[in-house]
DNA sequence: TTGTATGCGTTATCAG
DNA sequence: CTGATAACGCATACAA
């Protein structure tokens, strides 16, 4: 591997005058920086970003944080299209993305802290962690900038995005509404998840308060096989119940 | 952010022993031991694995290089269930993972090579290119260790998987064949893809070259609308044809 | 316009 | 058992 004193010793100059030939700086002549470059080609040069970022303290590295990264959520993409928007926005602006999975057996050999300054990443993005999540209280505490993916928690350095959960839920229950349907029972997360305290806000606002009837919500805990028994059950007790509100696609499939 | 240093400063004891302290080698007494890992806690000290790599000359780190990672390929869970296994088996072996994704923008700003040396992954497994694709030709002459998925080309520093294509349509064409049907097409994906010319093998062999028809097979680009397309024109043309075999999940579900 | 010297945070070599 | 000291590959203040 081709290091910068390589290219400067072929070169006939330092290395600082190939770290700035190479970097753009505007004090190099263009004949030294032409013929660097060359050499640069020539020995298939590419700078460390290990050694750079250690002398630079910064990685331009963002930590993407799974929790429960598993092949069963396969079904459901959310996870991968996040991925993507993530990868996406970091690529044009130049980051690199880091996976960082957590599960229960690394959560106790590492911390949150641990896993994130030792890679010295800039920033994380944290996604799936459930609100009773011991990792949540970490990255509170923690001053590494990070950003939440559907938990509304705000400070100096964590934000969050989320989606329109209640009016989301509000508009396809009016819908079904509108469909004529009297009897809407709807199939829930979890009440840790904050999207599902939210959905089911908007169904309630759909339902005006009036026919709504607590008897009609059932948790799936967001799978596929829970979400069928639970049904299953709602329906042989209340057989007048007409449509379901599903509060992921993933439990919908399970109908 | 709290350095070796930091922590030999307060235990009174050398950079040197701080590090063997904690990296577990037997010629450190048990009491300094304790006595370094207990001031390390406290002042919160993880070690920089920038500046680790850079004098070990081991990143442990493996790039996944995803080609044409989009959000609309979010259907098709295949790009995500690879991720998972791969990232489940790298956790264990306690390798880290780089997304490194690729699109025909930056295939023209960075080679392959500069890509992986400058970020030091010690291999590197490619998803998603096409046997066309130009990078394919830079992996091969590159002597980063790899693994391709679903591209059969071995070497020294390359090696491959996939699945039994080929018996996998075979079974699937029998099973149709099983049923009845005598008039069986195949939606397949690109001629440029392995798996493609896999399973039309398969696909073949299944119908023992006796019943083949070549006009029965189109390409549906392994787009979901592509296929909806070219299977409308297909029926339209021979109506005799009762069945399907499609070559992707995402495109049968284009029908 | 270019070079010298220093430091980033570790680990490794070699003496004590 | 412990401690100087030299790397690792790069960027930057400071000189020249």
């Amino acid at each position: 591997m081709a290091t910068i004193r390589d290219v400067a010793k072929k070169a006939g100059v330092s290395v600082t005058t190939v770290s700035r030939a190479l970097n753009g700086y505007s004090d190099v002549s263009e004949k030294t920086r032409e013929k660097i470059k060359m050499i640069a080609k020539e020995l298939n040069y590419s700078p460390s970003l290990l050694a750079r970022s250690l002398v630079m303290k910064k990685t331009k590295t963002i930590g993407l944080l799974v929790s429960g990264l598993r092949i069963e959520g396969s079904k459901d993409n959310f996870t991968f299209e996040v991925l993507c928007g993530v990868n996406d926005c970091a690529g044009e602006l130049g980051y690199e993305l880091v996976l960082i999975s957590t599960d229960s057996k690394k959560q106790q050999e590492k911390t949150y802290n641990q896993l994130c300054k030792e890679r010295k990443v800039e920033g994380v993005i944290l996604q799936g962690i459930k609100t009773d999540d011991p990792y949540l209280d970490e990255v509170l505490k923690s001053d590494i900038p990070c950003i939440l993916i559907d938990i509304p928690i705000e400070s100096d350095s964590v934000g969050y995005v989320t989606t329109d959960n209640k009016g989301g839920a509000e508009t396809a229950v009016e819908h079904l509404l509108n469909l004529g349907h009297k009897h809407i029972a709807m199939i829930n997360g979890h009440s840790q998840a904050f999207v599902s305290r939210e959905r089911l806000a908007g169904y309630q606002a759909a339902l005006n308060c009036i026919s709504f009837n607590e008897s009609y919500v059932v948790n799936g805990a967001f799978l596929e096989d829970t979400a069928e028994r639970e049904t299953t059950k709602l329906l042989k007790a209340y057989p007048e119940i007409s449509a379901l509100f599903c509060a992921s696609d993933l439990m919908a499939m399970g109908q």
